[in-house]
RNA sequence: GUUCCGGUAGCUCAGCUGGAUAGAGCAAUGCCCUUCUAAGGCAUCGGUCGGGGGUUCGAAUCCCUCCCGGAACGCCA
């Protein structure tokens, strides 16, 4: 079913088209008082300027020029000019077949039109576990790609692997130092070192498998390149996929400087007159596409800043073929974002290739004091940590509800306690309540059975309430996807959940008639299915029992 | 100094391209389990939407300014 908020769109732009013929863009909002309607719209309001009438006499007008709809029971004007609108139970009433036919593809969109999308994501380096800073870009991420995926993009979840560069080649050095230090040598470790105790470990697994072969060996550098990257993504990877978070790509910057892309990249650049020396360096003109200032690419030393790989990774993502790129990025890169996308325009032609959602960060408190996320004391609180202590589910939940420019700060003792008013349980209790109704109502003959719906027994305003927040699944879905706002998903889900819950406890479902115990059978089945999926779709689990 | 985010109930946060009487959860108080799961429901309490100007029919929302908090301003990654 189409949201009806796109049904009323659509009447009143062609009410606006055949009265005063003019486009609008047209809002619709639901007023917080019922008796002002379902659904209301203030485009009388905003047009009055233009049309220099009186918003009253265009909301007269709009509304005289409005098409007859099988689901507007009647449309009043209010106030200074809003267009309230009630609508029929007809509209409401196909929700509960509609979504037992479909099932979880209830809600499913053609918003994005099959557009093909790339979310990068998380994109940790392999130089230690993931910790509760990465943990909401990760939950972030994820969210926005099943939702948007549901929402009919074509969705690629990406994670760009950072082996290459200095801090890999820290991290080898670390890991050697801990290998000496095991043989008894001078385990010095490198300044900007790793100090996690994976570290010792993998040092500790090489000894036992290796002995001293890479003791004073020309490759050992390589040798511990490569198993501390592997190590470590390894672990992310199990860290995310115990968070519920997976990656279709995960794409190797290493690969970029194997297959020549960076040096290519830079020669595109250079060719198109994008470059210039100056001290040594080659500058790209930034500046020339909104950016402060031109940015140095390569150093004087002949080496690349972290930028140039970074152009050739997005060339290579739009060489894939995608019409748009996502990135989620803490916000201590927002000074990097300009210059990144200065450089896509260069490289794309298109100045909104590149999107970027900058998240703030998460400030974790213990006991009342901050605690600082440091990978060089390896004495983060690890993902792995907080899954354990407060379970997958409060974590996800924590993260989906708050807006991404939420400032969060996190206390750790309150989340690690499993606390029963967690608000996910208030969620997914909801499920598990309707689970448990419906195994009893079929253990006494009962069952599922869309076919013969009257909607009689469904006047309470408890059931009606349900059949609404139903019905506006399918825009929040389009909502959040196109403003790519997981927490309105989240929002959605609360208030389910509390219709569902106030709906319990005043409207008994079995013992009533045979009509009405079907009818409400159905009903119950729908919220379940569109709270699973909802659920899902935030990465949190829908239990069947609590 | 510049840029980006935030400031809404005691606490954590919503508030839909400006809309009608600013909302939830937690905390506090009082009711509701012989009835499908009380991890629940119902009710009460709680607000100068950081301060001050402005824009207009209308501002938590837009503009200006100031205050407070966070983040960033490299030939680091």
């Amino acid at each position: 079913m189409q949201p009806i908020e796109n049904i009323l769109k659509n009447l009143l732009s062609q009410a606006l088209q055949t009265a005063y013929d003019i486009d609008a863009d047209i809002h619709i909002e639901t007023p917080k008082d019922a008796s002002h309607g379902d659904l209301s719209s203030n485009v009388a309001m905003t047009q009055a300027r233009t049309l220099k009438t009186n918003p009253r006499t265009i909301a007269q007008t709009i509304v005289a020029h409005l098409d007859e709809s099988p689901y507007v029971e009647s449309v009043n004007i209010a106030g200074p000019g809003f267009i309230n609108f009630f609508i029929a139970d007809t509209f409401y009433h196909q929700v509960v077949p509609e979504i037992l036919e479909k099932q979880d593809a209830f809600g499913s969109g053609e918003t994005g039109q099959g557009q093909s999308v790339n979310i990068e994501y998380c994109s940790v380096n392999p130089t230690g576990s993931i910790h509760v800073g990465h943990a909401r870009g990760a939950a972030a991420g994820d969210s926005l790609a099943r939702i948007m995926d549901k929402a009919g993009y074509n969705v690629t979840r990406e994670y760009y692997v950072n082996d290459a560069g200095n801090q890999i080649d820290n991290l080898a050095k670390s890991i050697e130092a801990r290998y000496k230090e095991l043989h008894g040598h001078d385990g010095t470790m490198p300044k900007d070192g790793y100090f996690g105790k994976e570290i010792t470990e993998l040092a500790q697994t090489i000894k036992s498998k290796f002995g001293d072969a890479y003791l004073g060996n020309d490759a050992a550098i390589d040798f511990f390149r490569r198993h501390g990257v592997d190590l470590f993504l390894e672990i992310i990877k199990q860290d995310l996929a115990d968070y519920g978070v997976t990656f279709d790509v995960f794409f190797s910057e290493q690969s970029l400087y194997d297959d020549n892309e960076v040096q290519s990249t830079l020669t595109y650049l250079k060719d198109r007159n994008l470059t210039y020396e100056a001290d040594g360096a080659i500058f790209l003109k930034t500046s020339e596409y909104g950016d402060e200032k031109d940015r140095v690419i390569v150093k004087s030393d002949g080496t690349y800043t972290y930028l140039m790989p970074d152009i050739a990774y997005h060339k290579n993502k739009i060489d894939r073929g995608f019409d748009t790129l996502i990135n989620i990025l803490g916000s201590d890169h927002h000074g990097y974002v300009n210059r990144l996308q200065a450089a896509i325009e260069m490289i794309s032609g298109h100045t909104n290739k590149l999107e970027v959602n900058l998240l703030q960060i998460v400030r974790v408190f213990q006991e009342g004091e901050e605690v600082k996320m440091s990978k060089r004391s390896g004495r983060a609180i690890t993902l792995r940590d907080l899954i354990d202590d407060a379970g997958r589910d409060a974590i996800r939940y924590f993260f989906a509800r708050h807006s991404l420019n939420t400032h969060m700060d996190l206390d750790l003792d309150l989340a690690i306690r499993k606390s029963t008013d967690n608000p996910v349980f208030y969620a997914q209790y909801a499920h598990a309540r309707i689970i448990t109704l419906i195994n009893k109502a079929k253990s006494q003959g009962y069952d599922i059975d869309p076919s013969h719906m009257t909607y009689e027994t469904l006047k309470s305003s408890d059931a009606r309430a349900l059949l609404k927040w139903l019905s506006r699944y399918p825009g929040v879905i389009e909502e959040a996807a196109q403003k790519r706002e997981v927490h309105k998903l989240a929002n959605f889900v609360h208030s389910l959940s509390s219709s569902l819950h106030s709906f319990y406890s005043n409207v008994p479902v079995i013992k009533a008639s045979d009509q009405r115990i079907v009818e409400h059978l159905n009903l119950m089945e729908a919220v379940r299915i569109v709270l699973s999926q909802s659920l899902n779709l935030l990465g949190v689990s829908a239990p069947t029992s609590m």
